[in-house]
DNA sequence: TAGAGCCTGGACAACGTTGTCAGATGCGCG
DNA sequence: CGCGCATCTGACAACGTTGTCCAGGCTCTA
């Protein structure tokens, strides 16, 4: 049948809609044992009031069927689905990786499921997902914003949807947030630099319209201006952190009569892009991170960070969301966990040249 | 016995069944758009036949009540979830992070949603997943298995759930597995460290009920054998691979009259723990491990590893997966991806002492 | 032995959507 | 002006489950 669609492109709309594949329900059960079909619904769900030999039919009758309950039919009937959805950056960043986790550990705790997503940093993806998994009517979500306009998700939450943005806070709404201390990490860690006698400093980070972007350069800028150190313009970098860019933009300011004696690098790609370019440098450059890296105290000389507590994002979310949804929070907050220099060498480096 | 559906201890029942917000349904727009329930079913999926002014006042009823299709209900008439499970170990590990992706990034193409789980390297956490992925009906399932008998999957595949397992081989039923060449890449890395000179070659590896390790530990037994150095029983560590119990481990093949002169080490785990023992170390120690890690090109020396395609294992499946649900795929079959041997200085150390 | 009360089991409606089918409407044409 | 046809619309059942409520059978007591 040429089915003619207006706008079938919606994901959902792809997959047809064959049946599944035979599978048994509460009534071929219930016919199989010989007894009514809430007995079997009874026997499903431990519920009381059914005999123990009434109970070994059903079972044996569930056994031999291979029956399994279908949730989306008690979904409808219910009300909840005990699922929540998670809408991240990218599934294979490993700073997303314990973040996930420690957000699925709370919904096991809390009898969920997680179903999760990568907006890979496009704000109608963002959207895409969340609404789709709206539409599947997730109990809750946590979403790390890639836009920075959120409306689209007031009438879900009017609707019930409790709501939690974690990493980057949510655009024109209001709803709970959790967040690295962003600005206060990265003017630690540029003051750690400038501490160690650094005053040409340069910044490597990402595009402003990221929050946490926006927020780590402006504790770059606060450092300096506090150490009374004007920055010049070309110190600093805000832009896509490809390998190919960042690379580019190191080698830029390590070039030329008076080149930077130290770099603090936005991100964990960042850093890790301009550890490589580093090792090539004739000279000792000093380097601050932020967003710890697996072996940074293994490299010559050891990375210092400024370290944020992925997990502990993840889970102070999910918590809250859970919360929301018991009905013991109202007021959405805003929550800044602190983040952690740690020294380990490069960070420590004596201006050079 | 078959595991079936049972009593009240399923996450799914600890969610108590309050309503949705009062969400408008499908019924509500058609009232206050002054036409029939089916009529805005079209308009919801623009399926055709709708007067361009009947579908503006629907679309505007729409907007003003906030109405959002409601996905449990469409799956209960369509059979489809357009969603597919994925079970996997632990989604903080780096290996999994870009397979997870890739598979998401498959199943969007497939305009399906993903929803995972971490097993824990529990069975019975694994089966338990699975199980409550198959009640929400998910279109397909892709699994890294956890346990050694997935017998209790057999009424779903029969029931039509797509089944693929990744990285390891499914445990007494016949399924699709995508593995890695666990076995050929431990046995050339082994004999990588046998070309450079090494004959005592310790192992650290983990637990052999795993598939993946006990491959890799037959691969290193082969090259050894090939070779015609009999191993000796204290080279080899075989169990979990917290830092602990690995440091304890390679610090005892390192000790004593005659002490390993190079290391396999079986996992990235593993890796990374030996390489921080190695740094510990007053004379050179070679060492390769499986799996790649970040940075392990900037390390002094740089870590030879064995690679595998983390994200093409994840590809590869959830495209066989897909296959299956179009109904193009009918024997399971056993795929392997081939691994790749990178060579960075620590493999390639000639014996010391 | 009759009545009260408890326990078990089942009929039925409802959840929100989509497929089917038939009715209503409008249009062109004889 | 009426007929056929195409187009648009809506009533209704069904998807598989759970909540409500009542019937029937049993035990227990007076």
């Amino acid at each position: 049948m040429p089915e003619t669609t207006r706008r079938a492109d919606r994901p959902a709309d792809r997959l047809s809609g064959t049946r599944y594949g035979n599978r048994p329900t509460m009534k071929d059960v219930a016919a199989r044992a010989g007894v009514g079909l809430k007995t079997v619904s009874r026997v499903v769900n431990g519920e009381p009031g059914v005999t123990p030999d009434t109970e070994r039919r059903v079972q044996e009758a569930i056994d031999a069927l291979g029956f399994r309950r279908n949730d989306s039919a008690r979904v409808l009937r219910k009300g909840r689905t005990a699922s929540i959805g998670l809408v991240l950056e990218d599934l294979a960043d490993p700073f997303y990786g314990p973040l996930s986790r420690a957000v699925e550990e709370v919904a096991r705790a809390h009898g969920a499921l997680l179903i999760n997503g990568s907006s890979a940093e496009d704000p109608e993806r963002e959207q895409e997902l969340a609404l789709a998994l709206c539409a599947r009517r997730v109990d809750g979500l946590v979403v790390i914003p890639a836009g920075d306009d959120h409306r689209y998700l007031e009438p879900e939450i009017r609707a019930g949807v409790a709501t939690v943005f974690v990493d980057r806070p949510a655009g024109k709404i209001d709803a709970d947030v959790v967040l690295s201390d962003n600005y206060g990490g990265a003017r630690d860690g540029v003051a750690h630099l400038i501490a160690h006698g650094h005053r040409r400093i340069g910044f490597i980070g990402d595009m402003p319209r990221i929050h946490t972007a926006a927020e780590r350069l402006r504790g770059y800028r606060a450092a300096m201006e506090d150490a009374g150190i004007p920055v010049e313009e070309r110190w600093m970098s805000l832009g896509a952190t490809d390998p190919v860019r960042v690379r580019r933009a190191a080698e830029e300011m390590l070039a030329g009569p008076s080149p930077v004696t130290a770099i603090f690098a936005g991100n964990n790609r960042v850093t890790v892009t301009v550890v490589r370019v580093l090792a090539e440098q004739s000279r000792p450059v000093a380097l601050v991170g932020f967003d710890d890296i697996e072996l940074a105290d293994l490299l010559q000389p050891g990375v210092t960070v400024v370290a944020q507590d992925a997990a502990a994002l993840g889970r102070t979310a999910a918590e809250r969301l859970f919360r929301q949804l018991d009905g013991t929070l109202v007021q959405p907050e805003r929550i800044e966990l602190p983040t952690r220099l740690i020294t380990r060498g490069s960070g420590e480096l004596p201006p050079a040249g």
